[in-house]
DNA sequence: GCCGGCATCAACCGATCGGTTGATGCGGCT
DNA sequence: AGCCGCATCAACCGATCGGTTGATGCCGGC
């Protein structure tokens, strides 16, 4: 790609207004070309590799096949294409594991045309843009990388969490996975310094924030 | 409005990409005008009184004024508008406040082309349009009105619901918000018939379900 | 082969929670 | 004036939870 050339486009994003959004304003700014579109992940890595964009514009939570494992995908196949992530919150949990599966950038749908533009601009020629929302949350994960409560939870420990969140008593929960009470226990108060909490409401709630219930 | 003159829209999003996107597909679609764009509920009111539109094509979620208010504002005022409330997810929370506010139609935003422009139409000439999956929901909601969880925490209430969120005790949450420990547990039970659950850590769960919390 | 993570169980204790009943005062609505 | 929802408080009880310590067996990585 040289420097005056056009740069191309690929837009991922299961809504139709969206996607029509995105490719009327990049069609009528100088500089950008739109090669395709795709409503899905499985779809976008086809495109992606029959297209060949600069830039792929994806979406993160899509029906059928999610945006995170596309990046990963094309992370794994050392496509050529720049992700840069376009998605709705910045509360968004996928966030980080976005950026690690090989994100460019990271922006929100509510950037102005001007970000949009500049964004992708840098994106294809690899440089990092993140809006300053997600930076923030980057640099809090990274300096403190053992933080309680990104450990991940067991199968075990995650279905008495799921119960928990039922409302079920942890004699039930025994009953219900033919375990002791002891067990149930001990799994919990696993759970609890995994999640950094000190009880059971408290689980639930950093469940649901974290995307592990719900 | 006669019946073959064009219909007029006012298009209300706080995301300028998707406002670029339904410009786009309605300015392009015959029988369609565009009257003005609005980034949230308060300018959407200006826009409103000012272009006098025949429909409004409205986002719920924005910062700066939600659009379950501007609707409510626009039914107090008697608005000839239509309101139809293009969303993101059918899990919205504010989907019965919006068509309790007066809003004629509820569609998702990933509605194809020509479902979007039916339901224009149809909202233009007054009748309801509402997307599959809400649809379900109201009928569900209207079936059992009285079904333990419809009802709203008070303000207390939901106080002490985010306390216990974060894991505080009864005693902590007495501490913090000036009252005594009674009390705390009285708006616990209270909330807990509410909600239909029988302890905090699910009282939390279906918090979140609900979107009170989180 | 050793070590660590996971899952399982036991017994004990204090602290906390949930349920109940009953009561008071305030504000809005009719 | 009367009613109802909201918020406040009290005292009591049994049930449950959270914390701790200690132990066993299995499996996979180094």
């Amino acid at each position: 790609m040289s420097d005056d050339a056009l740069i191309s486009l690929l837009i991922v994003d299961d809504h139709p207004v969206v996607r029509d959004g995105l490719r009327g304003m990049f069609e009528s700014a100088p500089g950008f070309t739109v090669l395709g579109e795709a409503s899905n992940g499985v779809e976008a890595l086809e495109r992606a590799a029959a297209l060949d964009p600069d830039v792929i514009l994806m979406d993160l939570r899509m029906p059928g096949g999610g945006g995170v494992d596309a990046i990963k995908e094309l992370t794994r196949r050392g496509a050529r294409a720049k992700v840069l992530v376009l998605t709705t919150y910045d509360t968004d949990s996928d966030t980080l594991p976005a950026i690690e599966a090989g994100a460019t950038g990271y922006l929100l749908k509510d950037a102005p045309r001007d970000e949009l533009f500049t964004a992708v601009r840098a994106a294809a020629e690899g440089r990092t843009v993140l809006s300053p929302a997600v930076a923030s949350r980057l640099v809090s994960a990274v300096r403190s990388p053992n933080t309680p409560g990104n450990e991940p939870l067991s199968t075990r420990e995650r279905e008495v969490l799921a119960l928990v969140a039922k409302g079920t008593s942890n004699r039930e929960i025994a009953r219900e996975l033919f375990i002791s009470e002891a067990t149930v226990k001990t799994h919990l108060t696993h759970l609890y310094t995994k999640l950094g909490v000190n009880d059971r409401a408290a689980a639930v709630a950093t469940a649901y924030e974290r995307g592990i219930l719900g």
